[in-house]
DNA sequence: GTCTATAGGGCGATAGAC
DNA sequence: GTCTATCGCCCTATAGAC
């Protein structure tokens, strides 16, 4: 046994996520944080670079994304290996739902955090980008498939977040992808869909 | 002749730029450029929100976009309306190409400034977003068209900005939406999806 | 226009693990 | 001894309150 209780990290993160849901990321300090999860300020600019930051647990996903991208079979066409390593995070949330919709309400109520969370999804763009790159995908094509990709991602998060059916993270960003190949189709002459 | 110089914001704007690109934006206090401007650091916060706000000129091209896919003709897709928007901005940034450089220098040097160019570009397509709603797009398709779109925008401007051939902004949109439509294509065979 | 709380960085001290 | 996690105190600039 150590001097210190383990897992610091992890008990910032939850005792940030509980405060920011019960007062509001701004009603919320970070001594306050700290301070709950038996540690002090200091001890957190240690493990997070800002307040924000303590919601978006560093870059594994993009790295996990990029992996994904890079064990895709070779012949694959860009945005299917994309869509497809963006399926394969569809277990890490299934057992994560209610957090997910938790932590997306508090991101929702601060544009300061929806700033992060674009910039942590452009990161996962980036990532598969330069995957896609590495199998010999030209740009702007991995750009436009990595970015592609992740719009319809975001998309069926959305939609899986708040689905009372509870279909699965995946099949939202299958029906999404179907949805993004009618409306980027070329038109074959007035075609006109409500 | 008032008792002012004219154009406040405008003056802030420039110092602000000019100081940035010179110092870096962390370097940069909210003082000195009031002060370059002629002006107090409380004048500049009446003017702007926050010290990254004075980059990003306000919801002007939001506003811009939304009435132009609102003017598009009752019986184009989705995906063009948002892309003829878009193309009319070609107009007012080809005159501002030096100027557009610069500022894109400064945030790609500042990651807090990225994440504000983000949330704006997703501002753009929100906007787009309910100019499609109400003209009769459904959900996810709306959401989908405006943020291919703005994909497409994104990957075409980079390219604009640092093109020695001086196309236009409007000639490298095409380029990008060609190329996102055959990205998006179905795969005629073998198609296989992990 | 003035006042103030807090984010967040710098630097050094401490104390346990090895 | 070194390495690493934690804490303490100082500081400034941002940004909101009054």
């Amino acid at each position: 046994m150590g001097r210190w209780e383990p897992d610091a990290r992890g008990r910032l993160e939850q005792a940030a996520l509980e405060l920011y849901a019960a007062q509001g990321f701004d009603q919320t300090t970070v001594a306050e944080i700290a301070s709950h999860a038996g540690l002090t300020e200091r001890t957190f600019f240690r493990h997070f670079a800002d307040k924000r930051e303590v919601l978006f647990g560093g870059g594994a996903l993009a790295d996990g994304l990029a992996a994904a991208v890079d064990a895709a079979p070779e012949s694959q066409p860009p945005l299917d290996a994309v869509i497809a390593a963006l399926e394969s995070l569809s277990d890490f949330f299934e057992e994560r739902h209610t957090h997910a919709q938790r932590r997306q309400k508090v991101i929702a109520a601060n544009p300061s955090l929806q700033e992060r969370e674009l910039i942590k999804l452009a990161s996962l763009s980036t990532a598969m980008a330069g995957a896609l790159r590495r199998r010999g995908v030209t740009e702007p094509a991995a750009s436009l498939a990595a970015e592609t990709g992740v719009a319809v991602f975001k998309v069926a998060f959305e939609r899986w977040l708040d689905d009372a059916r509870k279909r699965t993270l995946a099949q939202h960003i299958r029906e999404s992808l179907d949805e993004l190949r009618t409306v980027t189709a070329v038109p074959r002459r007035s075609t006109k869909r409500a």
